[in-house]
DNA sequence: TCCATACTTGGACAGTTGTAAAAATACAAA
DNA sequence: TTTGTATTTTTACAACTGTCCAAGTATGGA
C-alpha cells in the first residue's frame, strides 16, 4: 500500500481516491476483474493513468484500499485491544452486518466473478485477515493441544466460509441461523469416522 | 486449461509440458511469483514463446498442470467414487504425505512467496479443491443443521489450514499430534464465548 | 516413398504495464 | 503578491502479454 488508509488524508487526495474505488466497483459490477485495465480504471475516474500510479502500486493494491473502505464505510469496528476484546460470535456478527449491508454490491460482483476467482479470493483473504486480527487474543485453548494461532486462524477462516456460503453462494439465511452453523462447525460434532460401506 | 492433463498425451507433448513445469518450479524457488514472466519461463525451459501459449492460457494455467502433476507424482488418490469412498482422515493422511513428500521445494517457495500471496492462494485453492472432492460424499450431516456441502468447505479448508501451518509455516509436527489437531478443530469444543475481563 | 494432416515455430501486432523525468499547477507562508 | 514547496499531469519509454498467421517440421497411413 502506498498511502496508509487509516491516517486522514487531504480532502483532494481523499477524492481521488474514492473516484478509483468508485470505478473499480463499477467495474467490477461490469466484467471480470482481469479484464478491468487500469486504463480502463483511469477512464471511468477521469484521471491520469500517472495519477493512478501515485497513489496504488497496481490493482490490486485499489483492490486493498476498496476492501478497507467497505469496512470503514459500514463502521466496522474490530479493533481487539486490550480494553475492547470482542468474542468470536460478537465479531462474527459485525462481519455478518458488513455482507449484509452490502449484499447487492457482493452480489454483481459474483455475477461476473466466479467463486474461486482471484478477485474473491483477494476479498476473501482480506476479510479472513480483518476476522484474525480481531479475535486472535479471544481464542481459548487451554483445554486443547491444537496452537492458539492455528484456532484462531481457523475461526477466522470458518466465519468467512459461513459468509461466503450465505452471501456469495446466495443461501440467504438468518443471523441466528448462521449461528447456529458457527456453533456446529466451530464445536462440533462432525464425524470424522464414516462407517465404509 | 488448455490441455486435460488426466488424458495421456503423446511423448513429445508430455515433454514439453514437463519442461514448462520445470522451468516454473525452478523459478519459483529463485523469485518471486510475480516476478516470473512468460518470457522468462520459455528462457528457461528453452521453448518458443508460441508453445508456452499452445499448452497453457497464462502463468496460472501452467500452475495449475504444476500442482496436479505434484498430485499424480506422489500416486495421490482421493478419487471418491461410489465404490471407492475415503473417510476425512485417510484423505488428510494421504494429503499429509504429499506435503511430506515435497517439503523441500515447498520450503523453497515459501522463501520468495510470502503466505499471503497470490501464488500460495492458488496452491492452496488447488489443493483444497482436491479435498473437496475427495471428501464431499463422506460427511456425515444427519444430526446437525449446516448443510452438507457448507460442512464438506469446512473440513477441506480445515484440512489444508492444518497442513498449511505444518509446511507452509514450519511448525514439524508428526502425522500423529497433525491428526490430533485436525479432530480437535473439527469435532470440537472450541468455546465460542469467552468472559469478559 | 509419398502425402495429408497435425503440431511447432518465428515474427509481427496492438494493447497493457510500471517507471521516470520534466512541465504544469496548486497551495501556503511571508 | 511573490516565492518556495509539494503535488499532479504530461509525455515518453522499455518490457511484457496474448493473439494471429504463415512458414516450417513431424508423424503416421496408404
Amino acid at each position: 500500500m502506498k498511502y496508509d488508509p487509516n491516517v486522514k488524508q487531504s480532502r483532494g487526495i481523499e477524492r481521488t481516491q474514492r473516484a478509483f474505488a468508485t470505478a473499480m466497483f463499477d467495474s467490477l459490477a461490469e466484467k471480470p476483474f482481469d479484464k478491468i485495465t487500469v486504463n480502463a480504471l483511469c477512464e471511468k475516474a477521469d484521471y491520469p493513468r500517472a495519477t493512478f500510479y501515485n497513489y496504488f502500486d497496481d490493482k490490486f493494491d485499489l483492490l486493498n484500499f476498496c476492501w478497507f473502505k467497505l469496512g470503514q464505510d459500514t463502521h466496522l469496528d474490530v479493533t481487539n485491544t486490550q480494553e475492547n476484546k470482542l468474542t468470536i460470535k460478537e465479531t462474527f456478527a459485525q462481519i455478518y452486518k458488513l455482507f449484509e449491508d452490502y449484499q447487492s454490491l457482493l452480489l454483481s460482483i459474483i455475477e461476473n466473478n466466479p467463486l474461486d476467482s482471484s478477485l474473491v479470493n483477494h476479498f476473501v483473504r482480506h476479510f479472513t485477515d480483518v476476522i484474525y486480527a480481531s479475535i486472535k487474543n479471544s481464542v481459548d485453548t487451554k483445554a486443547i493441544h491444537t496452537p492458539s494461532e492455528l484456532v484462531a486462524q481457523h475461526c477466522s477462516t470458518t466465519i468467512i466460509e459461513i459468509l461466503k456460503w450465505i452471501y456469495l453462494g446466495q443461501h440467504k439465511v438468518t443471523l441466528e441461523e448462521a449461528e447456529t452453523y458457527l456453533t456446529e462447525l466451530l464445536s462440533g460434532p462432525i464425524h470424522l469416522q464414516k462407517d465404509k460401506q
